[in-house]
RNA sequence: CGGGGUGUAGCGUAGUCUGGCCUAACGCGCCUGGUUUGGGACCAGGAGGUCGCCGGUUCGAAUCCGGCCGCCCCGACCA
């Protein structure tokens, strides 16, 4: 049978992205234009996400609540950056009823409302709106809330993961005393995507502000994780923003001090997304199929037992389920989330091995464990790494030391997958000492750093031309005088640009 | 919303220009039976379609004409 085949990454690069989430299975689109299906084998990887980056939220002090999901027209009006920065991406409810009329459904045009209801793009008015009735002291203070949650922004043109008009994320949104406090949060809060990113995703980024033309609308700063796909385009991953005290104002959130003087509160808020889903796709995985970092892989490893007749396949589905349960049983540690290893032993005999292997190359599952009745013979099986070809299999692997051998394996895929990307990342940051050597460099891909002048026109300028935009201004760059590539006048260092996602 | 394309079985397509052996074909997938099984097996049989929708021309429409709708690509916009 001629298996339907993966598009290379050579040959197109962005149906290569759309085979693997159709072929494992990870998320379709719907026929509500630019939503998606997220799948079963793709809110797995959600899930994953949510509870590992819960956990980092939790262990720095936020706890979970839940607003509402419709914002009043006139919440928007009093901040004016936000209104204008999302007014062109809003779903609007403007009815709260339906009428049938000759067997049709219409909306009821006597049902309209008052005031019409905003389908949150982002909750920081709705959210300041509520903190206004909750912040009086500064003992009230700090604030420290995350919510899970969907959001619409109504995308003009979408793609699976990377753009949807619903996506799904998580956004943290905190109040506080003082400015430096607020600021202290924003940093934190990066840096926990930062490690999110490269510890479970093992995904390397670059973190640092963004330009003005970058930041988020409201946001005195926005600091940001930038990632770098294997194709050379950038990836927004994740943002904090100090929000100053601007929705503080637009809401009149004010506190007493300990001196009995009032202030008004000082805001951050930070998100990370299903966005993150398309990252992680296009990171790690290669022409076989997805390739699942074992720290997020909701089945972290595949026991494929093999047998001609019957009874060669009772014995190796039994001592599959053996192995299986050993692993199950094993002491549960940090690396893992403490949550047991998740293994499934493949029992579909109807297909031939090598297209059971095939399968379970394409779903991104780590480690696969191969056990037919040659191997049986001498208590042994086979191991193989999802991300090495054939040639990585371990061959005669004895089943007693098997359990322990695959969790070393797992913890080394985790390790050399990040050290991949970070190689392929770091090879792909270029310098450019001229606007014209910016524009050839940009052409082929990756971050290329460059001298900028500052300024929100360059910034402008340069994209028009180039399609380039400044994605980060990396906190661990090197401070060097210089001048910008396009006006020459000075700058304190370089900056990264790229074409994005 | 501008420019270009496209709509035929669950998916991918052929057929449309030049109307008629199209009573709609092919591949994948699906169902049944059998042979297979250490890197994507094979044989046989079978199920599945208002050819996007509405109207028109014609003896006859997937095919020609008109209108509508959906989707895709390019642009403006973007976690």
């Amino acid at each position: 049978m001629a298996a339907e085949k993966i598009t290379s990454r050579s040959q197109d690069y962005s149906q290569w992205y759309l085979d693997i989430i159709h072929r494992a299975g990870l998320a379709e689109n719907s026929d509500v234009r630019g939503c998606m299906v997220i799948k079963p084998n793709g809110y797995a990887i959600w899930e994953k996400m949510q509870r590992a980056l819960d956990r980092l939220f939790k262990d720095t002090g936020h706890v979970n609540a839940y607003f509402p999901l419709f914002i009043p027209k006139n919440f928007f009006q009093k901040e004016e950056q936000m209104a204008e920065g999302f007014a062109k991406e809003c779903a609007v409810v403007t009815h709260y009823r339906l009428r049938s009329r000759q067997g049709k459904i219409e909306v009821d045009p006597e049902a309209k409302l008052e005031e019409e209801l905003i389908v949150r793009p982002t909750s920081e008015t709705i959210i300041w709106n509520t903190f206004k009735n909750w912040i009086q002291s500064y003992r009230d203070l700090p604030l420290l809330l995350n919510q899970w949650a969907n959001v619409v922004r109504w995308e003009m043109r979408t793609r699976l993961f990377l753009r949807t008009a619903e996506f799904l994320w998580q956004e943290g949104h905190t109040a506080h005393a003082t400015q430096q406090e607020a600021e202290d949060e924003t940093r934190q809060m990066v840096e926990v995507y930062r490690r999110f990113a490269e510890e479970w995703m093992a995904m390397p980024v670059l973190v640092g502000p963004k330009s003005e033309g970058q930041k988020f609308p409201g946001a005195v700063y926005t600091l940001c994780i930038e990632a770098l796909m294997q194709d050379g385009r950038a990836l927004q991953a994740g943002t904090s923003h100090f929000l100053g005290q601007n929705f503080a104002k637009a809401f009149d959130v004010t506190f007493q001090n300990d001196k009995g003087q009032r202030e008004f509160a000082w805001a951050t808020s930070w998100g990370v997304s299903t966005r993150l889903i398309g990252g992680l796709i296009m990171t790690h995985s290669d022409d076989q199929g997805l390739i699942v970092p074992p720290r997020l892989a909701p089945i972290h490893v595949a026991i494929v037992p093999i047998g001609k007749t019957d009874e060669e396949r009772d014995q190796t589905v039994q001592a599959a389920e053996r192995l299986a349960q050993a692993l199950r049983d094993l002491p549960r540690e940090s690396f893992f989330d403490y949550e047991p290893l998740i293994v499934r032993v493949d029992k579909d005999f109807q297909h031939m091995p090598g297209f059971r292997f095939a399968e379970w190359e394409l779903k991104g599952v780590p480690v696969r464990v191969e056990l037919g009745p040659k191997d049986l013979a001498q208590n042994a099986c086979v191991l193989a790494r999802r991300d090495m070809g054939k040639e990585g299999k371990q061959l005669g692997v004895p089943l007693t030391e098997a359990p322990a051998r695959i969790v070393t394996m797992l913890k080394e895929i985790q390790s050399s997958l990040f050290a991949k990307a970070r190689a392929f990342r770091d090879r792909s940051i270029h310098q450019a000492n001229s606007y014209d050597e910016f524009k050839k460099k940009i052409e082929d891909g990756g971050f290329v750093m460059a001298h900028w002048d500052g300024t929100r026109e360059t910034e402008d300028r340069i994209q028009e031309e180039t399609k380039a935009t400044i994605r980060c201004i990396p906190f661990d760059r090197v401070k060097e005088a210089g001048q910008c590539m396009v006006t020459g006048r000075s700058s304190e260092g370089r900056v990264a640009f790229a074409r994005a996602y």
